[in-house]
DNA sequence: GTCTATATTATGATAGAC
DNA sequence: GTCTATCATAATATAGAC
């Protein structure tokens, strides 16, 4: 052990600063990646350029890429991101509500869906345009992170209509009705404000919208 | 009058040239914003450009600026044809239901556009990039266009809500819910054949997807 | 890993012949 | 009105110094 101190010293200092790089790496990265995801969905894909993504992450335009290749490289990893953040926050939410039952899930699911929806309306788009995409990156994406979700919501729709206590029809289909409904004051925020007098980030006024979807699609108990 | 009949003639003759030139001109105009149609709504304001505009309406690149002088140019006259085709269509469907009580006026109103969207799905992408951009163009062009007719929507929901036949809540808000439910599945087409194996411009499909946006929407009379 | 050129391409727009 | 040629610019991407 002695004998290798002087080595062992050495490759720790290197060990050391290849960390930092790695870190500082990692933290630019990140700035672009952060900085791309904004860019993106306030211009789409064609209308971001490498450029403006360098300027507002505050880095170099040769550094995006660096890290990311090319154009397309960039709007990848943006969108991996994403949709596994987004996954993940599904996920620990469904979590939670382990020890509900299905009608409860359900409808905090769809509560929850809209509120991630007014707090990053960004990836709404972002998800629209990707789907809209000729590639099958949407479906890979969509394998990869929101089937499973997608999965669950299915069964407890079916377990709800059972109970009596959601709309008939197929359930898939009365997926895409929801989350039509439930988003598209987002799409629209400008109409939306100009019609009801509220703005669609309003607390109050996202409560009320979440309210009257769930009220769409739930039905009460029947009578025993 | 015999004294100037050939420079009668003369003008004749001038005229009908100029009658052709403009036939042809207009019909150059016409090719170029079919062909622009299609391209933006495939690719955005930004994906497009003057020469693929030009490439799909089989006519050189300079025509395109000829006509309309800059992108911006052919962007504004392609919107605002959209939206006058379509104030023109949604009036004389809602003319012909003019003897119609509210509810049935209603469910009418919204199927048609269930079935305008079906036929021209590309209207939607564009509306929501308009929408999206940061000009207040779209809101010119909703007073011009779109205004009398959702006033008249408004109008109808609230005579069918005093009939105990509509859900209640703020009918402005409750549109932008109908909307959305009614048209997110042109938006994730392939999503929507994945999950419920039709195609969402099957006629069956669409029958059954107007009738369920309807049923979640509409109330049965009360028993009397 | 980061920065500074620079090569290459494609796009919006113009000028002028026909 | 239509076509060809061309300009000016802006964007992606590369090469190489540090």
């Amino acid at each position: 052990m002695a004998s290798e101190s002087i080595l062992d010293q050495g490759d720790d200092v290197e060990i050391v600063n290849v960390r930092r790089r790695q870190a500082r790496s990692l933290a630019t990265r990140r700035k672009i990646l952060d900085a791309a995801l904004e860019e993106f969905s306030a211009s789409g894909f064609d209308g971001s350029t490498t450029r403006s993504i360098a300027t507002r992450a505050g880095v170099r335009h040769g550094l995006v890429i660096y890290h990311f290749e090319t154009k397309q490289g960039v709007w990848d990893a943006v969108m991996e991101q994403a949709f596994s953040d987004w996954h993940d926050d599904v996920s620990s939410r469904t979590k939670e509500l382990r020890h509900c039952d299905p009608v409860t899930t359900l409808r905090e699911i769809y509560r929850h869906f809209t509120l991630m929806t007014a707090a990053k309306p960004a990836l709404l788009w972002l998800s629209l345009h990707e789907s809209g995409m000729e590639s099958d990156r949407f479906a890979e994406l969509h394998e990869k992170y929101g089937a499973e979700d997608v999965a669950d919501t299915m069964h407890l729709i079916r377990e709800a209509q059972r109970q009596g206590r959601y709309v008939k029809g197929d359930p898939a289909h009365l997926h895409f009705l929801y989350m039509g409904a439930s988003t598209r004051i987002f799409l629209e925020q400008k109409q939306v404000e100009k019609f009801t007098g509220q703005s669609v980030f309003d607390a109050e006024f996202l409560e009320r919208h979440i309210e009257m979807c769930a009220s769409l699609f739930f039905r009460d108990p029947p009578a025993e």
